[in-house]
RNA sequence: GGAGGGGUAGCCAAGCGGCCAAAGGCAGGGGACUGUAAAUCCCCCGGGCUCCGCCCUUCGCAGGUUCGAAUCCUGCCCCCUCCA
């Protein structure tokens, strides 16, 4: 077991704010294994690579000895957080949110060790509270400093309305802490405000306040915004190794050094000297390291050399789905792309041969209303990233 | 309860009787370039028709006035601002 201190130096990594760090170092002093929690939001049980930013640092919790419990927040999300947004959350099914947390459970184990992972269920005690102890818990805070944060004042500020029942959602994720007496909260930075609510109420209540730690938000794709599925900009965690791979690949050069920095264990020295590497190798072992992570280290090797050889050396990737048509079947060519499933209308696929992204074996097609012939095997291509290949059938 | 303002394509936003499938921007798609990307340049971006032209469906919803409506009128729904 490493010193508090070293325990310290390797939590501290990567995270934003530690409030307060001297009360985590009392903590890891005592030599008990810590209860780190961290909630998870039930409306998006798909996992990407922005949600292991956090689970790899609870990871990090569980090799030095401490205990992680994921808060499914099945009660709360009926309230909906209104969190980072301008609007109300619409709720969501009892049946819905238990179906997102097994769904959520299993592609966290990618990251997580079960055996010092504890689900719970807010349920569990939110349910069991009468109005006397929901009012016992609202009288423990007050209008004002809810308003201090940030999208609730906005809000308030231009006339949107805020719900009273939105107010509770930070009491009740703070009450979570009392009733698992959390040691640590992690969360992204945007749940400093919720995290901190945690620590008065803790103390309300006559607990040690836990400590609130908060982890950069990664930015996604587009290198402008925080990754998130409504955006588009995402990786998820289950997506084939080549996906995964070719969506890395995709990132702006300058956002490589975060994802270094919050997705591998690579040390800062090593990550500085991957800055002398030419740019494309950095971030091509950017991608390995990271698929590696969650695919194995040969799938990691083949979706690499797979990029290389479509990218890079232009050639037709051997995995290419597989179409079958009957034998002698003519078809037109915008026809044949939008049965492929390669545009949305037949106007799409049209424009698409027209403007030359269209190639079959190679050459290009530019017809869009010519009969293709399916007689042998038909190398087809879609623009850079879409490829099938068309066989004929007896 | 009173007085105003507004709802236009994925988003933002012009248009305010015909030249409007609807300017412009963003997002998106294709091409060129490249290091994969970014940046830049060109093209495209409602759907359908063997398509250099034609047809259908779109401007909150439902009707109406007109040869002709996103544009005018009526009713309805929704949103916002100010006052109470």
């Amino acid at each position: 077991m490493l010193s508090p201190e070293e325990q310290l130096e390797i939590i501290k990594r990567g995270a934003v704010d530690i409030i307060e760090e001297e009360e985590l170092l009392e903590k890891l002093k005592r030599g008990k294994p810590l209860r780190v929690k961290a909630g998870f939001d039930p409306t998006a049980p798909d996992l990407h690579l922005g949600h292991v930013v956090l689970l790899r640092k609870l990871r990090q919790f569980q090799d030095l000895g401490h205990e992680v419990y994921i808060i499914i927040g099945d009660f709360t999300a009926t309230i909906g957080d209104p969190t980072g947004r301008n609007e109300t959350r619409p709720p969501l099914s009892k049946e819905q949110v238990l179906e997102n947390a097994k769904t959520y459970a299993e592609q966290a184990f990618k990251v997580l060790n079960p055996e010092r992972t504890k689900l719970v269920y807010n349920s569990q005690w939110l349910e069991k509270m009468t109005a006397r102890d929901i009012v016992g818990l609202t009288s423990k805070y007050t209008v004002a400093r809810m308003l201090e944060r940030e999208d609730f004042s906005k809000r308030f500020k231009e006339g949107i309305p805020i719900y009273i029942h939105e107010f509770l959602y930070p009491l009740f994720q703070a009450y979570d802490s009392v009733a698992i007496k959390a040691d640590v909260e992690l969360g992204g930075t945007d749940q400093l405000f919720n995290l901190l609510i945690g620590r008065d109420i803790q103390r309300e209540y006559g607990l040690e306040p836990q400590v609130a730690l908060t982890m950069p938000l990664l930015v996604g794709l587009d290198g402008v915004r925080k990754m998130s599925k409504s955006y588009g900009n995402y990786v998820g965690i289950t997506e084939p190794p080549e996906t995964m791979f070719g969506k890395i690949m995709s990132i702006p050069d300058d956002l490589m050094w975060d994802w270094y920095k919050l997705l591998t264990d690579y040390t800062d020295s090593e990550i500085e000297n991957f800055k002398k590497l030419h740019p494309r190798d950095a971030k091509l072992n950017l991608a390995y390291t990271i698929v590696k992570q969650f695919h194995g280290e040969e799938a990691a090797k083949k979706a690499k050399e797979h990029f290389l050889k479509t990218f890079s050396q232009r050639e037709f990737p051997e995995n290419a789905p597989v179409f079958k048509f009957p034998k002698g079947t003519k078809i037109r060519a915008d026809e044949l792309i939008l049965k492929l499933g390669f545009a949305p209308s037949k106007k799409e696929a049209q424009r698409i041969i027209k403007s030359g992204g269209f190639k079959i074996n190679g050459e290009k097609y530019t017809n869009p209303f010519g009969e293709i012939e399916v007689n042998g095997e038909l190398k087809i291509q879609v623009g850079k990233k879409r490829f099938a290949r068309v066989l004929p059938e007896d």
